[in-house]
RNA sequence: CGGCCGGUAGUCUAGCGGAAGGAUGCCCGCUUGGCGUGCGGGUGAUCCCGGGUUCAAAUCCCGGCCGGUCCA
C-alpha cells in the first residue's frame, strides 16, 4: 500500500528542496499564506490565546479548530469572519518523548488555517474549492511541482465530530490536512450536521522545513537560534549528512524510539558509524533540539498567563521546563537556562511581540523553576541511597522497574539521573525500555463522574424560559409570580423570578414563597436548562398559584457587595502584582469569600496592603457598574481574552460587567453575576488572609461591608484581650507580649536548673538496699522528667543499682546495664502491667512497693 | 481534582512501639601574632496538629494542616 508518509517513505527534499521559490522566514511563509487566503476572500483573524480559557475540556489550544469550539462548531454563536483565514500557535505534547529525536515533531507550532462554516441557509464553500486553494497555494504560491504533491483521502474523527479528509504530502512529509466536518459521532453512528465546517490546518513549521530542506525541522525553524546555542553551549555542528540520516531513519522507528538506547545502535549501523561515536555527537544536538522547541513553547504559554506549577496547565510549562533541563544535563550541557531562553526571546522577537513584552516574568518564572529543579535533583544521592538499601532489606541486589517508577513517581527523579546516583554508590541499575508505559500504568485513569442534575431535564423541557428578574433589577427583594409547576413536592418552577440562582462562584438565595393559604422556605435555586428551580422547604404552593417571593435580602445584598468586591480586588491584584495574575478559581460567600490567582510567590505584606489601598481607593470613589449583553464576537474583540476571568461563558450573548466610566473603565468582566449599582455601597474590603494553594497559585480570603467592619472589630477585640492578659495597655501590647514571652524562657531555665539541682541531691541521698548482687532503690516521684534525670546521674554512677520510680499508678525500672527482663517477668506475677527492653521498663501497677521490692529482690537471686 | 512520598534543634538527617541520636550552625574556653584550622565544653526539639489503639506512640491506625512529586 502506498501511503506517501512516514515511516514508508523516507523524506526526499532533506538537502534537495523541490521548489525554486526563495523564502527568509518563517514568518514570510505565514504571511504569504494569509495574503493567499486574503485574495480569495477570506478574512484574517487574529491568533487565539494559546491557553483555552474558553474552554474547561481542555487546557491548551492544539489546533485552530480548537478556537472556535463549542460555540461557534456547535451554531450557537456565529464566527468572527467567514471564511477565514489564521495562523494560530498551538501546543500538543502527545508526541512529546519524540521531539528532538524525530526531527520533525515540535510541542509548540502554527497551525495556518482557512476555515468556512457552512450554514442551511448560508453556503460558503466545501470540499472542491478547499483543495483547489491547496493546491494552487502550493503549486502557485510556493512553487512547488504539481506532481510533487499528493493528496490522500482518508477519514478523520475527533471531539464528537467526523468527516472526510485530505492529507496533503510532498515528498515523504505531511505538510497540510483538509477535513470536512459534517458529522456527530453518536453511538458510534455517524449522523449528519446540519453545520457542515471546513477545517484545514497548513503547518507552518512543515512548510518552511521542507522549503529550507535542512536536516531537521529544528535547524530551519530555530536555525539562527542555535547558532548562537552552539556557540555558547560550546556544542559543535554535527556533520550534516549524519543529522540528516538520522532523523530519516529515527521518523521511521518512531513507534520504537522510547527503546532509545537500541535505537541508537539500530540507527548507527544502518548509517554505518560507530554507536558510541554516534550517540556521543546526537545526544547534545537533541538536546538542543529540545531547548529550541521546549524554551519556544513555555515562553507562549507564560505569555499567555500560564505560571508553572505542580497542577494545571502550569504542570504542563513545567514538565516542558524540566524535561529541557534533563536533556541538557545528560548531554553534558552547563549553562544556565534563563541565559538561553533570554537568547531564544531576542529570536522570537519579531515573529511574537506579545511574547516579547512578557520577557522579564519569563525570565523571572524559568530561573524560579531551574531553582527549583536543582533542588529537587539534589535530593537525588539520598534519596536513591535510601531506596538501594530498602531493595537490599528485601533481598534484591539493585533497583527493579518498580523502585525506578516510584522514586519518578513520588520524588520526580528521572531514571536516567538514579542510574547515575546508583552507579556512584556501587550499584548497576538497569533503566527498563517501558519505563514510561509502566509509569502510565500508575495513573489508571479515573471516570469522571457526571454532575448529577437536580431535576431532570425532560421534566422541565416544555416549560417557558423563566424570566430573570434578578437581571433586570439586582435591587428586587420581592415579587409576584405564577406557579407552573411543582416536581417532587418540593421543586417550584415559576414563570419569573428575583432568586439567583447558584452560578459565576455566587451562591443561591434563600427566602420565602408566600401564597394564600401558607408559605414555603427557599432553601437553594439552581438552573436546569432554560428554567431555574427553587427547591423549598415546608408545604409548596399549588401549580397555579399566585405567589409572592421575598429575598432574604440581608444575605443578598451581603453577596452583591462581596461579588463587585471580588471584581475590584481582582483588578487591583493585578494592577499591584503584574499582568499575570489571571483569577484561579473563586467562591463569595457569607461572612467571608475568596479568589485563587494564578502568581508564583506569596505576596509580600507590603503588597497585600497595597492592594487593599488600590481597592478601597475604588470604594472610596463610588464608581459607577454597569452590567450589558454583548454579542460574544464584539466582546471579545473588544475586551479580549482577559474577560473571562471567571471562567467558562457557555452563551452567544455575554453579559460583561464593567466597573467605572466608558472612558476608562477600572475593570471589565464577562459575569453572570449580581452587581451593586455603585462601588461606594462595598463599604469597606478588607483582605484577611493570603495563602500559596498551590505552586503558581495563591489564594485571597477577604470580605467585604459590614463583615469586613465585624472582622476589624473582632480583630480589634482580640487585642484589647491579649493585652489584659498580658498586664499592659493595647498600645503597649507588642512590648508586654515581648516581656512575657522573655520571663516564660528564663522561668523555664530556671526549672530546668533547679530540676537538675535536685535530680542531684536526690541521686545523692539514695539509699540502696543489696538486692542479689544488685543494689535496689526505690524512689516516689510523679515527675517523669525529674526521674529520668534521677535515674541518668544515678545510673551512671553506680552501675549496679536498679531505680524503681513509683508514682501516680505507674513504676519505672531503670538500670545502668543489669538486664530488666527478668525482673518485668518477675513483676509480672505481682500484678505489673507493662514491658520494656534492655535497662529500661515502663507499666501499670497498682498494688503496695513492698510487695514490689520483694518480688524484684527474688528476681535478682 | 486525585494518586504517591514526606513533616524530628536555625538548617540537614538517623531512629519507625520501650530513657529522642548524629552532622552543621551558634556560644565559651584552649590552639594561632591575627584569620582559617584543630581540640575540649556548652547551647539548642510541644518529634506538624487533633483523635484512636496500647501498660507504653516520634514510631501503628483514622482525620486535618503544610510541603514535595507525578498524572489529568
Amino acid at each position: 500500500m502506498y501511503c506517501g508518509d512516514q515511516p514508508c517513505v523516507p523524506y526526499g527534499f532533506i538537502g534537495n528542496p523541490p521548489t525554486k521559490v526563495a523564502v527568509e522566514s518563517l514568518g514570510e511563509v505565514r504571511e504569504r499564506f494569509l495574503r493567499f487566503f486574503e485574495r480569495h476572500g477570506h478574512t484574517r483573524i487574529k491568533r487565539y490565546p494559546v491557553v483555552a480559557r474558553w474552554r474547561d475540556d481542555v487546557y491548551l489550544v492544539g489546533a485552530s479548530i480548537y478556537d472556535f469550539q463549542p460555540w461557534v462548531t456547535s451554531g450557537a454563536v456565529p464566527p468572527p469572519a467567514n471564511p477565514l483565514a489564521i495562523s494560530q500557535p498551538s501546543i500538543r505534547l502527545t508526541d512529546v518523548d519524540k521531539v528532538g529525536r524525530s526531527g520533525r515533531h515540535l510541542t509548540g507550532f502554527e497551525m495556518m488555517a482557512h476555515h468556512a462554516f457552512n450554514y442551511p441557509d448560508k453556503f460558503i464553500y466545501w470540499i472542491d474549492e478547499t483543495t483547489e486553494y491547496a493546491y494552487e497555494f502550493f503549486t502557485k504560491e510556493l512553487g512547488i511541482p504539481p506532481h510533487e504533491i499528493t493528496f490522500k483521502e482518508s477519514m478523520w474523527e475527533g471531539g464528537g465530530n467526523a468527516g472526510e479528509c485530505f492529507e496533503v504530502l510532498v515528498r515523504g512529509l505531511e505538510v497540510a490536512t483538509l477535513v470536512f466536518m459534517h458529522y456527530e459521532v453518536k453511538d458510534g453512528k455517524y449522523v449528519e450536521l446540519p453545520l457542515k465546517i471546513v477545517d484545514t490546518g497548513y503547518g507552518l513549521e512543515r512548510i518552511y522545513w521542507l522549503l529550507k530542506g535542512t536536516p531537521t525541522i529544528y535547524d530551519a525553524v530555530f536555525g539562527p537560534f542555535l547558532a548562537k546555542a552552539r556557540e555558547k553551549t560550546g556544542v559543535p555542528e554535527p556533520p550534516k549528512d549524519v543529522m540528516g540520516k538520522a532523523s530519516i531513519y529515527f521518523g521511521q522507528m518512531d513507534p520504537e524510539v522510547i527503546a532509545l538506547e537500541k535505537a541508537y545502535d539500530l540507527i548507527a549501523e544502518k548509517i554505518g558509524v560507530d554507536p558510541k561515536w554516534f550517540r556521543d555527537v546526537v545526544r547534545p544536538q537533541e538536546a538542543l533540539y529540545v531547548l529550541a522547541d521546549h524554551s519556544r513553547t513555555v515562553s507562549w504559554m507564560i505569555a499567555d498567563g500560564v505560571i508553572p506549577s505542580n497542577s494545571g496547565a502550569g504542570y504542563l510549562a513545567r514538565l516542558l521546563i524540566r524535561r529541557t533541563l534533563r536533556n541538557m544535563a545528560i548531554a553534558g550541557i552547563d549553562v544556565p537556562l534563563v541565559e538561553l531562553f533570554d537568547m531564544h526571546l531576542k529570536e522570537l522577537r519579531a515573529d511574537y511581540p506579545e511574547v516579547w513584552d512578557a520577557r522579564s516574568l519569563i525570565l523571572e518564572l524559568v530561573e524560579l523553576e531551574e531553582k527549583k529543579y536543582r533542588e529537587v535533583l539534589k535530593s537525588a544521592p539520598s534519596a536513591v541511597k535510601k531506596a538501594v538499601e530498602e531493595a537490599r532489606r528485601r533481598g534484591k541486589p539493585s533497583l527493579d522497574a518498580d523502585d525506578l517508577v516510584a522514586l519518578y513517581d513520588s520524588a520526580g527523579l528521572p531514571p536516567e539521573i538514579v542510574a547515575e546516583a546508583a552507579k556512584s554508590l556501587g550499584v548497576e541499575v538497569k533503566v527498563p525500555d517501558d519505563f514510561y508505559s509502566r509509569l502510565a500504568a500508575r495513573h489508571v485513569k479515573r471516570e469522571k463522574q457526571p454532575e448529577r442534575a437536580l431535576v431532570e431535564m425532560a421534566k422541565v423541557i416544555d416549560l417557558p424560559r423563566t424570566r430573570e428578574l434578578f437581571y433586570e433589577d439586582p435591587y428586587m427583594r420581592s415579587f409576584k409570580a405564577k406557579v407552573l409547576r411543582v416536581l417532587d413536592g418540593r421543586y417550584v418552577v415559576l414563570d419569573q423570578t428575583a432568586f439567583y440562582p447558584e452560578g459565576g462562584g455566587q451562591p443561591a438565595d434563600v427566602g420565602v414563597l408566600k401564597y394564600a393559604g401558607g408559605e414555603a422556605k427557599v432553601v437553594d435555586v439552581q438552573r436546569v436548562g432554560h428554567v431555574i428551580v427553587h427547591v423549598v422547604e415546608g408545604q409548596p404552593p399549588p401549580e397555579g398559584a399566585e405567589v409572592v417571593g421575598e429575598v432574604d435580602w440581608e444575605r443578598r445584598y451581603g453577596l452583591m457587595k462581596m461579588h463587585t468586591g471580588t471584581h475590584v480586588l481582582i483588578q487591583s491584584i493585578r494592577r499591584v502584582l503584574g499582568p499575570h495574575i489571571w483569577q484561579a478559581g473563586a467562591q463569595k460567600d457569607i461572612p467571608s469569600s475568596r479568589i485563587d490567582v494564578t502568581h508564583y510567590k506569596l505576596p509580600t505584606p507590603e503588597e497585600v496592603a497595597e492592594i487593599e489601598r488600590l481597592a478601597n481607593g475604588v470604594v472610596q470613589a463610588d464608581l459607577p457598574v454597569y452590567a450589558k449583553v454583548m454579542p460574544r464576537n464584539e466582546a471579545e474583540a473588544k475586551y479580549g481574552f482577559i474577560l473571562y476571568q471567571g471562567g467558562v461563558v457557555p452563551a452567544r450573548e455575554i453579559r460583561v460587567v464593567q466597573i467605572g466610566p466608558d472612558e476608562s473603565p477600572y475593570d471589565v468582566q464577562a459575569c453572570g453575576g449580581t452587581h451593586l449599582r455603585r462601588t461606594g455601597e462595598i463599604g469597606l474590603i478588607k483582605i484577611q488572609k493570603v495563602e500559596r494553594i498551590a505552586d503558581g497559585v495563591v489564594r485571597f480570603i477577604f470580605t467585604t461591608g459590614m463583615h469586613a467592619l465585624a472582622y476589624v472589630q473582632e480583630l480589634e477585640r482580640q487585642a484589647a484581650e491579649a493585652a489584659a492578659i498580658a498586664g499592659g495597655s493595647r498600645e503597649s501590647l507588642v512590648e508586654s507580649v515581648k516581656k512575657l514571652a522573655q520571663r516564660a524562657e528564663e522561668a523555664e531555665k530556671r526549672a530546668k536548673r533547679y530540676a537538675e539541682l535536685y535530680a542531684a541531691a536526690l541521686a545523692e541521698s539514695l539509699k540502696g538496699e543489696p538486692a542479689g548482687r544488685y543494689k535496689l532503690a526505690v524512689v516516689e516521684l510523679d515527675d517523669e522528667e525529674l526521674a529520668k534525670r534521677l535515674a541518668q546521674t544515678a545510673t551512671s554512677r553506680d552501675k549496679d543499682l536498679i531505680l524503681v520510680v513509683v508514682g501516680g499508678g505507674r513504676v519505672s525500672i531503670y538500670t545502668g546495664g543489669v538486664d530488666v527482663a527478668p525482673i518485668v517477668k518477675a513483676l509480672r506475677e505481682v500484678g505489673f502491667r507493662g514491658g520494656g527492653s534492655k535497662t529500661f521498663a515502663q507499666g501499670q501497677y497498682r498494688g503496695d512497693v513492698e510487695t514490689l521490692k520483694e518480688a524484684i529482690k527474688k528476681a535478682l537471686t
